[in-house]
DNA sequence: CTTTGTGCAAATTCTTTGCACCAAA
DNA sequence: TTTGGTGCAAAGAATTTGCACAAAG
């Protein structure tokens, strides 16, 4: 993975440090939509002597550079994403937990008044485990 | 307006006071997606002893009851919206304005493993304003 | 009289900033 | 040797909490 990671972030002009690829690393393997400090604690074995800055300044550099997409479906915490093709989200209200979703039809507003460069589309409720352990 | 708002309140289980009526009546008249601080100072002069808490406090009963949403347009700042219909929301970059915009419905993911009970979505760029002012 | 609402001050949490040191080109 | 990256400690900003007083039923 390193290896690819290392390319990826090149071709993208981005310097690949140890931080930065064990940063992309884990957004593309987890694919979990992690916050900041759920990024920082799962590398911390591995890179000891990370900071919660570096995760911060990686991810924007990686927003910055369109590798990597900053959520808003979470009020609390920002959340990124490695995966930036069009896609839609659901995240459940009781555990928290994120899926991806296909976006299936163009939804694109007719107005063209605006320049749009993002479409973000989040359905919340309640996610299967958590559907059926308040069903018993 | 108040007379209204206080059917309003009352009639979705919540009891109005001055507060609650005015919050109301702000989301309502303005319909411009404030931020919390932006209610709060914009009620000031009507009611000058009001408190950031008890904007907070409201809004959270608000959502509670269904009177009001909460967007996560926007990565800083909580935004309440009280118009609870269905609607998708563009969001500028730039200068941060919000405007409203129909959503033609069916376009909720086929997908019904999950219960769905809110839809957001946000188209974010450059308002019409905006676009101009960088034209030039 | 009892319950609910308000609002101050303090605490908490997430994120950013300033700066010194380290590493790579 | 110069530029860019990392990470600590402190600052900043939004929101929440604890609590006392006020208001309403």
């Amino acid at each position: 993975m390193t290896k690819q990671t290392h390319k990826y972030l090149t071709d993208n002009g981005i310097r690949p440090s140890i931080q930065r690829i064990a940063i992309m690393d884990y957004l593309l393997t987890r694919r979990n939509h992690p916050t900041a400090d759920e990024v920082y604690c799962g590398l911390l074995s591995e890179i000891p002597t990370l900071s919660k800055t570096t995760v911060y300044n990686t991810m924007k550099l990686f927003v910055h550079h369109g590798v990597a997409l900053q959520l808003d479906v979470d009020e609390k915490n920002a959340r990124f994403d490695g995966i930036v093709d069009a896609h839609a989200h659901f995240y459940c209200k009781k555990c928290g937990c994120i899926h991806d979703l296909p976006l299936e039809r163009n939804f694109l507003p007719s107005t063209m008044d605006f320049v749009i460069d993002e479409a973000h589309v989040t359905f919340k409720g309640l996610c299967a485990n958590c559907k059926q352990r308040i069903a018993n």
